[in-house]
DNA sequence: CGCGTTTGACCCGCGC
DNA sequence: GCGCGGGTCAAACGCG
């Protein structure tokens, strides 16, 4: 099952205490406070529409709460009883003290009926909610996303308009940024680049009314001085395939260390440094390792193989993806199956897409947002700082979870990697009991492919943490789970982060902030790892 | 016929 | 300079 080790559900478990006692007139509404808790909605759809599912019903009602058994009718009358009289002892009680049988037959049955007339209300209202929830979660990843990349370029403006007065490309990059601000670009690009163009950055606020994207120019530049050959000829030459190009071939991009130095060579240290964490941030890489039988994982993408490549010490190819959803959409992605467990697929994404995208894609598209910008602001001081251990990111989710989101420090680009191959009776039951991914990637209906979402929201957390460290926000993590507001669990998120630099406390807020939308998610995926496929992207 | 996959060739960076 | 390995290209091929 799926329990926070922070206390998330402390509050919660005392609220069903009192719920399982049927002369409580509360409970109803306890119960609509609680209707965003996975576990309570979980245990409500198993009773509901599961009851052959004995086992795993009771494993559940064990582990949640034993007030849910006794509305099973399913089950023996002589449970709920015990339920329903002694439940505020041992829960495991199953004594029946033979008093009044008949009387307690009936009572059973009436509290069974009025239970299941709630449970009936409940899962109406929770469905509404669930509802309005998914509705607000994509609005909301769609405003945050803009928010964070709003806040990017705002940071960058004042650094990047002293640089620019003191560069003698300054026109240049005038026009460059002229021409930036005519290609209107949907605001779901976001990533690394946008905004994080120190020419883009002297477009006024007002002129940009939507969020734009498009390689910094000494990355365009050098990209074409060196695509002067065949490849760049051969290919469409829009400035989205430019673009597209600087994205695409990420090995060219270390090079415009010296290049862009030779570009933007005014002895400025902050010019490199920022071309290089520019750099940096398109090279950013998400690594995703989760357990699955299919060819890929479903993000909700489009996505076309162009390459596969044997790959040194692994008898599993390598094969290569690019996101067909728009032309010239730089993402793309590696699928290659884990050569010590063949069941394991590292699926690692790379770029942004400059395109919008379906609900469903949001989640990918997040995450590798989110640990780009994570890894860049990791790297801005310093780059040792990406590949230090004691990396913001790093520091938050390693002591927590040290082989589940690892930074790789050798790789040639900077790579979120997180595991979600751990299974339920792995080696380290801490890691079972106290990582909340970990957790969430072990429930039964768990899509990996929904788990970027949560890390991305949560990285998204964390990064505005950084932000945000200088603010004074009240600290009531706890509280998240129970807010029916996205909002109010986007700041409470916050709050969480900025008053408690436990990330996994904050991770697992945010990961309860949308339990509910990764849960219907779920719904409609099967019950191991392997990913459905119901949008028939699944090729090779 | 169009679209996606396969696969060998090619390019490039990096280490020796 | 050379070889290796990762990444990409593009012609050939398959499929609906």
């Amino acid at each position: 099952m799926f329990r926070f080790p922070v206390s998330l559900g402390g509050s919660r478990d005392e609220a069903r205490h009192d719920q399982i006692t049927p002369l409580d007139e509360h409970r109803v509404v306890v119960d609509e406070v609680d209707f965003f808790s996975e576990k309570r909605d979980r245990v409500s759809r198993e009773n509901i529409n599961d009851d052959e599912d004995e086992e795993t019903n009771k494993v559940h009602v064990k582990m949640e709460n034993s007030r849910v058994e006794g509305n099973d009718r399913s089950r023996d009358v002589n449970i709920g009883l015990n339920l329903l009289t002694a439940n505020t002892g041992s829960d495991e009680s199953t004594v029946d003290d033979g008093l009044s049988m008949d009387m307690e037959d009936k009572r059973a049955k009436i509290e069974n009926a009025q239970l299941q007339e709630e449970l009936k209300k409940m899962k109406i209202e929770n469905h509404r909610l669930r509802d309005m929830l998914s509705q607000a979660t994509n609005n909301f990843n769609s405003l945050q996303m803009q928010l964070v990349a709003v806040m990017r370029q705002q940071e960058q403006r004042n650094s990047s308009q002293e640089h620019l007065l003191a560069t003698e490309g300054k026109a240049e990059g005038r026009k460059r940024q002229e021409l930036h601000t005519m290609v209107p670009r949907q605001f779901m690009d976001l990533g690394p680049s946008s905004g994080a163009t120190e020419h883009e950055a002297e477009v006024s606020s007002e002129e940009r009314t939507m969020i734009h994207s498009g390689s910094p120019p000494s990355l365009l530049e050098s990209s074409n001085l060196r695509e002067n050959g065949k490849r760049l000829l051969g290919r469409e030459e829009s400035p989205e395939e430019s673009e597209s190009n600087a994205w695409g071939n990420p090995n060219k991009v270390p090079k415009h260390n010296s290049s862009s130095s030779n570009n933007n060579n005014n002895g400025n240290g902050n010019v490199i440094d920022q071309s290089a964490a520019e750099a940096t941030m398109r090279k950013a890489r998400v690594s995703v390792r989760a357990r699955s039988e299919a060819p890929m994982i479903s993000d909700g993408c489009q996505w076309r193989k162009y390459g596969q490549k044997m790959a040194k010490g692994n008898p599993c190819p390598r094969a290569y993806y690019r996101c067909t959803m728009a032309g010239a959409c730089p993402v793309r992605k590696q699928v290659q199956r884990c050569a010590e467990d063949r069941s394991i697929l590292i699926t690692t994404y790379e770029g942004n897409h400059n395109h919008p995208l379906p609900p469903a894609a949001m989640a990918m598209a997040s995450t590798t947002t989110a640990a780009a910008s994570m890894l860049l602001s990791g790297s801005m001081s310093s780059q040792d700082g990406l590949m230090n251990p004691t990396n913001l990111l790093a520091r938050a989710i390693l002591p927590c979870s040290s082989s589940m989101a690892t930074i790789s420090a050798s790789a040639p680009f900077p790579t979120i990697t997180l595991d979600l191959t751990n299974s339920p009776n792995g080696n380290n039951p801490n890691m079972t009991t106290n990582n909340p991914l970990m957790q969430f990637a072990q429930r039964p209906g768990f899509n990996p492919a929904v788990l970027p979402q949560v890390v991305g929201q949560a990285l998204y957390y964390n990064q505005q943490q950084s932000k945000f460290s200088g603010l004074q926000l009240p600290a009531q993590p706890l509280q998240i789970p129970a807010t029916s507001s996205v909002s109010e669990s986007v700041s409470a998120a916050s709050a969480a982060i900025a008053s408690d630099p436990n990330f996994a406390a904050a991770l697992a807020a945010a990961i309860t902030s949308i339990m509910n939308g990764s849960s219907h998610q779920n719904n409609n995926t099967n019950n191991n790892n392997n990913v459905a496929t119901s949008n028939g992207d699944n090729r090779q």
